[in-house]
DNA sequence: CATTCCGCCTGTAAGC
DNA sequence: TGCTTACAGGCGGAAT
């Protein structure tokens, strides 16, 4: 579920209230994707700077309890360049703030008790994580950003990087989206949406993407993410932001979940094809290689 | 190097 | 009703 709109539309609940929140302790549920890296009790006494998103992933910067210049250094660090934790909502995962949360359940996983409430990670799944950044290159959560695309929302995605991105490859666009290594948040959902509203069928190849059609394919990109933000993202099942409340893009997707409908624009079919074990879905009439 | 596929884990819904 | 199977928002890593 959580793709970049969702992911923001967490930051968004949680930066203001979290930022500045001083950290009780933590507790730690099942084993997630990944070990956290550090002793919970090491935690105790940090302060939480402010929440930042890296494509699909939250960083939470944290200052040492006690040393003052180090935590005005920890406010805009950036990921894994100062220390923190490093948080992945995988498949299933949601976060939750509040003053008063219910006693763990089994699949609350992660509790980090603030002098402002407690944030809670909930995940059925156990797809999602949360990595300790000592703040030192080629620590295991820089890894996980080593790599990565650029964002979308940033003023340096452009049809040009796009189409360089794309160049050579001869998977289908809609499998070299979602690798995330040229854009990244472009999950299975936007990713059926974006090429939709490009008029790109999902199979192409994608260094067979002309440059002029990569400058529809970046603006489909942008405006659906932004759009699904707007909306709270995509409440499939169990989404919500910190606050609780769903998102409401699920709503409005023109195809995503949209097999054997009518197209929203021609009247056609939608059709669900699967690229790569992930589903895709697209109008024929709407979309062209 | 690029590409394909598996597997992680659980819940839900469809099919028999 | 009960059991089995398929599928679901992601992504690293092994195999090809």
């Amino acid at each position: 579920m959580p793709e970049l709109p969702e992911v923001e539309v967490t930051r968004l609940s949680l930066v203001d209230r979290l930022e500045g929140a001083r950290l009780l302790g933590l507790r730690l549920g099942k084993p997630l994707r990944w070990p956290l890296g550090v002793a919970p009790l090491a935690l105790a006494g940090a302060r939480i700077g402010r929440l930042q998103r890296r494509g699909k992933y939250l960083w939470m910067p944290l200052g040492t309890a006690g040393d003052a210049s180090r935590e005005e250094a920890v406010e805009g660090g950036e990921p894994a360049e100062t220390p923190g934790l490093l948080i992945h909502l995988g498949m299933s995962g949601a976060l939750r703030l509040d003053a008063e949360l219910p006693p763990a359940g089994p699949h609350d996983h992660v509790d980090w008790l603030t002098d402002r409430g407690t944030l809670r990670l909930h995940d059925p799944r156990r797809f999602g994580a949360v990595v300790w950044s000592p703040g030192r290159d080629l620590d295991p959560a820089a890894r996980l950003l080593a790599g990565l695309g650029v964002e979308p929302l940033e003023p340096g995605f452009t049809a040009e990087r796009l189409h360089a991105g794309l160049q050579g490859r001869r998977v289908a666009v809609k499998h070299a989206l979602l690798a995330g290594d040229v854009v990244v948040g472009v999950g299975n959902i936007y990713c059926s949406e974006a090429l939709f509203a490009a008029g790109i069928d999902p199979r192409t190849a994608a260094g067979r993407v002309s440059l002029l059609r990569c400058r529809r394919l970046a603006q489909a990109i942008r405006e659906v993410l932004q759009r699904a933000v707007t909306l709270g993202g995509s409440t499939l099942r169990d989404f919500h932001d910190a606050h609780g409340h769903g998102g409401a893009f699920q709503t409005q997707a023109q195809v995503y979940g949209r097999a054997g409908q009518p197209c929203r624009r021609c009247g056609g079919t939608v059709q669900r094809i699967v690229q790569g074990q992930r589903a895709s879905y697209f109008c024929p009439g709407c979309q062209h290689r």
